[in-house]
DNA sequence: GCGTGATTTGCATTCGAATGCAATTGGGCA
DNA sequence: TGCCCAATTGCATTCGAATGCAAATCACGC
């Protein structure tokens, strides 16, 4: 019997002594690069084999200035709203020897105090599900981590970010219901200056007015469901009702869905045509089929991984800004010419 | 403008030489128990804020053989079933002074390769919200590392676990269904051995038989909503269908309760009583009004947590198993007398 | 002013692996 | 067999902070 069944775990140093070969050598063998000939780094195979040793990724990672460490930051609401963002984020980086610490983002522990958290533990670079402040976004930049947002666009465009295309699948959107034949529109807002709400505000508002529709009413809940349901019922009492109503997500569509039908009498889509954005689970099922924008984000983790590595691996690149096409889920609860 | 805006961060010893103290002044400064007059202190700190100092997490993790790391292995369906527990989990440990190194198990990434990884990252305990073979939990136990399964049990009592009562849940279930007068059942099951659905499974079956009904319905899904709109179907094809059925999770209960109306034309309560667990979002709206099982998930969290912290702290404490009773959610998909 | 005991302080070492450099070994060739 | 160059190997140091121990300082009473 082994050390391995000590406690505690071996060392390079006590596979060195069984191997009868240098602590270097040991080293050297679990570095893809390492020169060392073949005798010796079966050896030393053989013993590390026998002792359960594999290298101290904290030891090494200090001398290596490598931690092989992403910081992934998070809120309370980017996992309600994109539930599966972090395992497809995590398999991206594992699968390029990269780990995930989670920090979140609360009421008693604000971004300044995570970031703070984020730069002792020496990460290779962060991932911000969530708005980071500039002041944070800098304090990175100074130490040289690079810092990829995840739908959101840094103000000042030094960091950089993957993101769906909030603006261009509501402008899409908006042309689809005017070629339809809707002619009153309303939207329905996320928080106050919730940016993915503000940014599918812009393209289907700035859509409108360019093909001259000016009057559009806006009603401003906080992407629940619940603020939904509120949303439309006020919308409805309004003169002239929107006969398309396009939400900031898909949580507000559904409850916008089932005050009209409920609560205001309303048929789906023949009385009002509503229109989500995330293509959660529940929207593609029969009480709702909801038409909404499904956004890529097995795509999206890819590619902010990537792009997360290219800048750790050269700090000079500059940030970039990457946009993915939202795809629009055509279902029954909007009534849209089919072309 | 002071080393702060060099690039990368100041060391214990830049501090040390600014304040005019040694490197260990400056160390014990920042450990709460640290010998150090008040003259010293505020003269270390005002140098450390200057050079915008925090200590190494990772070089200090090396020496003192802590690195307030905990792994939280996950599966993509442990974050579909709770997307907030991995937000809780953080919340809870963040509070603790501990970090959330996450993992993902995947057909590409075994729980052999990721027990591997976590050992290397010398991570001060593991929560699974996984099942994880014995051999993981025994490589773990070897280096004294404590785990605490989340909703599962280990099988050899190797392990901690907090767990929701799966069990008397349902138990509790089968027992209000009797009284209020069913008497054919039928139990939609997740995954063949899926360990809280054996448990549901169980709690439901066994308390049935108790009260003399051994004529129980079954119909295998893998959780999916799908999956519980064909187990309903077909469940109706049978002779002398269930007036109550209770499923797996939630998802499969919606899916359930729109294959009874859409798909059988059957009225929900009425005609069947559908009762689900777990308590999604959309359980509780308006088109399902879903009966149904609410996990405690925070209180779950906190005491995952508590319990590892305690592991970490003394490795002599027993592997223990906490449940904590759901909470059920009457609404309006079963038939239930008012008592 | 001096002695005593209690705080503070600094020195030197440690954690575990990586790596520059110099020493050694090995292979190939004459 | 001897020589040269290349491939291996080991030595010693490094990363940044923590800590046992001894030295230095301080407060206080006489």
């Amino acid at each position: 019997m082994g050390a391995s069944s000590e406690f505690g775990s071996a060392t390079s140093y006590d596979v060195a002594r069984l191997a009868g070969v240098s602590q270097s050598a040991v080293s050297r063998c679990f570095k893809p690069t390492g020169s060392i000939s073949e005798k010796t780094r079966l050896k030393v195979l053989a013993a590390a084999a026998e002792l359960n040793y594999a290298p101290n990724a904290i030891a090494r990672s200090l001398i290596t200035r490598r931690s092989n460490i992403v910081a992934v930051l998070i809120t309370e609401t980017s996992t309600r709203h994109t539930p599966e963002i972090l395992f497809q984020l995590n398999v991206e980086l594992l699968r390029r020897g990269l780990h995930l610490l989670l920090f979140s983002i609360t009421q008693e522990m604000g971004a300044g105090d995570v970031i703070a958290e984020v730069l002792r533990y020496k990460v290779d670079g962060v991932i911000a599900c969530t708005t980071l402040p500039n002041e944070q976004i800098q304090l990175c930049n100074q130490r040289g981590i690079p810092v990829v947002l995840y739908n959101r666009v840094a103000p000042t465009q030094n960091a950089c970010s993957v993101s769906c295309d909030h603006v261009n699948a509501n402008r899409d959107i908006a042309d689809r219901l005017y070629r339809s034949g809707h002619r009153r529109f309303a939207f329905l807002a996320g928080g106050a200056g919730a940016p993915v709400s503000v940014q599918r505000q812009q393209g289907f508002v700035g859509r409108l007015q360019e093909l001259g529709i000016d009057d559009i009413a806006i009603a401003v809940g906080d992407f629940s469901y619940e603020s939904g349901q509120a949303c439309l019922v006020e919308l409805m009492q309004r003169d002239r009702p929107a006969s398309a109503v396009v939400c900031a997500n898909d949580g507000m569509a559904l409850g916008a869905m089932d005050a009209a039908r409920f609560d205001c009498g309303l048929r789906v889509p023949e009385d009002v045509s509503i229109i989500g954005f995330d293509d959660v689970s529940s929207a593609r099922r029969p009480p709702y089929q909801l038409t909404t924008v499904r956004q890529p984000v097995e795509e999206l983790a890819r590619h902010v991984v990537q792009m997360l590595v290219e800048r750790v691996e050269d700090t000079q690149l500059a940030p970039s800004v990457l946009l993915l096409p939202g795809e629009l889920m055509v279902r029954k609860s909007a009534r849209l010419e089919s072309a």
